[in-house]
DNA sequence: TTGTAAGCGTTATCAC
DNA sequence: GTGATAACGCTTACAA
């Protein structure tokens, strides 16, 4: 790998001059240009981005942390975030931080040593303490899941009024027996969303009953346990609301069998082609990965505009055939 | 943000005894020691890997470039790495090179100057001769696809065998009009494919219907296209071969409505949840990914030690409902 | 227009 | 056991 010492050697120049051909600075004859773009060619010359970043301070990548990776809620938000960015010049990475709240410090800050121009973060942890260190340094904008423990920007959706919406729709249905199927109350987005399902409860002046809200499906497993502690009340449910996909896409087998209606926070791939497809709250994951990145572009450029910290965005209904159940009953006759 | 230079100043020891202690060399008195270790938690050091990196002239990152990070196959082989490379304190950054074979070579480069210690990458060219100069710098291991036009390691599926198989199956099933969807021959595992699905009707003393064969499905609308050519066709085919599993997802609710026989080569989430489920090829891409990510450890640890180049997995043809053509049409009677 | 010198933060070398 | 010094490849500031 040849270095712009080789090109300055070959060109008979320095490597100042090099560097100044390199990155397209008028200031040199034509003569020297030309001799210096030859050895360049001859060389092969490929600068070195880990000394340029070393010696500007900053890399040109915006680092992307995420539960999972392999979720298509979290890919689109990278994916919206790497489109973004490459149209800018930047590059992403993206790292998936997994289920384990103890290992994201480690993993998010491994990330930020890289001299990031900007993290997207969608956290696991209930306390981002450990990034007050970093806001200083490194735009940092959580999706998808609201700060806790530091300021930062935020791009989130509306999960209390979509659950509410979703549980509304199945009371109005005729089911006064939703379950609830979540993964952790420490994940914000559920704390919302359980907090929407009882607030659609008590707008429609019923109460709760606190067997139906089956928490612990973090997991494949922990998602089978928690809708068998569902299928084994005395009292089952007749509707379902999930309120996350990772949840639906694992259960989707028992939920086919079980005969329940269903909505699901969160569209994915296939819902619509499931038996019966799958009523949804429509998230936009794209918008937000591509806002997300939008703003770190913003905070590098303009270090002092005032921006609003937090944004919601909105979320849709989108009705498919999961809770029709009473019509499917009537087709089936 | 701290140096060592800082820690160094307020230990009253030097930047090198600094160095010593953090990274555990004992030669270092217990008094110093302490003094260090104290001056590192007071002023909160975290290293600048960056720094580190420019000096060892090697990141501990795996660099995985694939052509969608959004697509479960691409998104399991990436999470099989960063497994394996967490194990191994090291990291992975994940690139999505996207459907433009011209933007390959930047892409992947930009990641290759970050002085990464491996590429595990699925490129989507025809030639990769842009990596040789890297690949005497940097182990670089291709999965899902050969390369071509550089010598490298590789880790890819039978693809021929298994589009033999799931051709040899619809042909068992009673079906001689099968039509084929690809995305580009450009691409290895296509053309390959493509090859099984031909030995498949020349296995079974039959020929091919070149007809038949809708090539084009590289984005959403080819796909429609290419399967709009075969529905169009004057003697219809009965059965469909769908050479990769992004095509299959969709064209799900087309090929639903056509009541074709199916049969895919690729499994996906959800594909057993489809009515009718999707008999499939499986691969195994977190295999892949774990594979290839070994195989740069071993490269690194072991320089001159000899290893297989080409490594071919098997696969196998997992049987669900879509090719029971007959017996769906016994069912509906 | 071109070159020199310094330095980014860390680690390797080699003195002491 | 500890420290001074140089070096990794590049860019910024300044001098020529």
């Amino acid at each position: 790998m040849a270095t712009m010492r080789d090109v300055a050697a070959r060109a008979d120049v320095s490597a100042k001059t090099v560097s100044r051909v390199f990155n397209g600075d008028p200031h040199v004859t034509q003569e020297t240009k030309q001799r210096v773009e030859e050895a360049l060619r001859e060389l092969n010359y490929v600068p070195n981005s880990i000394a340029t970043t070393f010696r500007t301070g900053r890399a040109p990548v915006i680092g992307v942390a995420v539960p999972e990776i392999a979720d298509p809620f979290f890919a689109s938000i990278a994916e919206a975030a790497e489109t973004l960015a490459t149209a800018h010049d930047m590059s992403v990475v993206i790292t998936s931080i997994g289920d384990d709240p103890a290992r994201e410090p480690t993993v998010v800050q491994a990330l930020l040593r890289q001299a990031l121009s900007g993290l997207i973060i969608a956290p696991v942890t209930t306390d981002q303490t450990y990034l007050t260190a970093w806001t200083g340094r490194t735009p940092i904008v959580f999706v998808d899941r609201q700060p806790s423990g530091v300021i930062a920007d935020s791009f989130t959706e509306a999960d209390s009024d979509g659950a509410h919406l979703a549980t509304s729709h199945l009371i109005a249905h005729g089911h006064a027996r939703i379950g609830f199927i979540g993964d952790d109350l420490a994940i914000p987005t559920t704390r919302n969303r359980l907090a929407g399902y009882r607030a659609a409860f008590h707008g429609a002046g019923l109460t709760v009953d606190e067997d139906l809200i089956a928490l612990g499906g973090t997991n494949r497993d922990g998602g089978a346990a928690a809708f068998a502690k569902l299928e084994q009340l005395e009292d089952r449910p007749t509707a379902l609301f999930c309120s996350n996909a990772r949840a639906a896409r694992a259960l989707a087998p028992k939920l086919r069998a079980s005969g329940l209606a269903v909505v699901t926070f969160g569209d994915f791939p296939l819902a619509d082609m499931l038996t019966p497809s799958l009523t949804v709250i429509d998230q936009d994951p794209f918008q937000l990965g591509t806002l997300a990145a939008q703003r770190i572009l913003d905070r590098l450029n303009h270090p002092n505009r005032r921006q609003r910290r937090r944004t919601v965005l909105g979320v849709d209904l989108v009705e498919r055939d999961s809770c029709q159940m009473t019509d499917r009953l009537d087709l089936a006759r």
